[in-house]
DNA sequence: GAATGTCTGTGTGTTGACGCACATATAGGC
DNA sequence: GCCTATATGTGCGTCAACACACAGACATTC
């Protein structure tokens, strides 16, 4: 039996809410639900995917690891999409890792149920497409982003993406966390952040940041964030 | 009827060689050659794509335009792929310009026979699958090189991919373009070129480049590189 | 061979981000 | 309350890449 309330749930992830009522009737039973905590890391480069997981409140970052270890986000994941496409795509791992940048709830479902699911085609088969082209999207102009603007610019956008994902206005984050994130130092963050505070654009205390003021966030934010979430609206929407 | 050379010059493009030979009895009649010159413009970003696009000598660069006219790229394409992956995706048009980056060959195909032999399944489709992921790898190491890696490493990277796709040593290519390809300054790529040139790596003249030494290329490469390729190997090699 | 346009080399000053060092502030455990 | 670990603020020297300006080299055309 899968209750109601399970179902309820599952559909505050996009993709899940977008299918047809058959498909979500078979996927349902398979899918369950996981509570994720910040840092747990969901694949590790190069590793295996056992499960590909639906974000419902949770946030993960796909990140790659140089071999000196910095690092640098790819890009990242929501209630908007899902997390595993290389089980679907055919390669089975990615060079990335994928870790969660924001504590919350997911659903996963066993990357063999996966398969199935997409290899029947339909409504499933054409989302998943679709999703994977507006995360291409992302991570292209995470690209152009990392090339062209500044680091102010960036931590904005970084900020509006994770608000798009988030189910409230917090976000439980270090400035050294994020600067991993972005790639960039600590200090970097720290002297954007403090002028996006002045500007009442958001407040912090040690780890624990507030969006105050989303549309001042989105006057210093660089044209990389509308290209990205106008794509996901016209694939997705 | 097809001639059988037509075939053979199909089959310097890896996906068309890499199909069943029915998929590929079945897409030859519908393969237009077509020379392609450089700085040709096969879409506009959000133009609907009416042909994808199978490189045997050309290249194609994928490029994002910034609204104040800058630019960068987000990945390249050869004869180790194709151009125009949108058609089958779902999403008919991408926020990119695809232009010719070096003058050569292509196939080109209608996009509704592109999506009517993607969606019978079978070989063909699961290798536009894998390699949209190569892509996708591709242009996430973008990304990361331009937040991480200096000019030098990134003139190399581009410098090695490009010679990947090539069929021979020569880039007819002026540094202007090249900085335009890479979003940097064109006195940024003389610097870089002019190092590689004192190192015997590379020699160039107005817009005609010769690479001498590959290996002397991947000394001065950051790891990017080798995890492109490796990662396109892994997916369609 | 003169004129023109294009490509490459070079210099100067500026700036954004880096690396490092360290000061301050807050949270949590004992 | 004290100690320690963690988070944030700040200063300073360095450097890579920037913007701009212009000189020289070569190619093409007439």
């Amino acid at each position: 039996m899968v209750p109601k309330a399970a179902k309820e749930e599952a559909i505050q992830n996009h993709l899940l809410a977008g299918i047809t009522p058959e498909e979500l009737a078979r996927l349902l039973p398979n899918l369950q639900p996981v509570t994720l905590e910040l840092g747990k890391v969901l694949y590790e480069s190069g590793e295996k995917m056992d499960y590909v997981y639906f974000p419902t409140t949770a946030i993960i970052s796909l990140l790659y690891i140089m071999e000196n270890g910095s690092t640098a986000e790819i890009g990242v994941v929501g209630n908007d999409g899902m997390v595993g496409i290389a089980i679907f795509m055919g390669g089975d791992t990615t060079p990335n890792r994928a870790v969660v940048q924001s504590a919350g709830k997911t659903f996963k479902m066993k990357a063999a149920l996966m398969k199935d699911e997409f290899t029947r085609g339909g409504r499933f088969h054409n989302f998943c497409l679709r999703y994977t082209q507006a995360l291409i999207t992302q991570i292209s102009q995470t690209a152009v982003c990392n090339r062209l603007h500044s680091v102010d610019q960036q931590l904005c956008r970084w900020l509006l993406l994770s608000h798009d994902r988030l189910p409230s206005n917090r976000l439980i984050m270090t400035q050294d966390l994020i600067a991993n994130m972005l790639g960039v130092r600590r200090e970097g963050i720290t002297h954007a952040a403090r002028r996006l505070q002045k500007a009442g654009y958001i407040s912090y205390v040690r780890g624990d940041m507030t969006i105050l003021d989303r549309t001042g966030l989105e006057t210093g934010v660089c044209e990389c964030y509308q290209v990205v979430r106008t794509e996901y609206d016209r694939l997705l929407g």
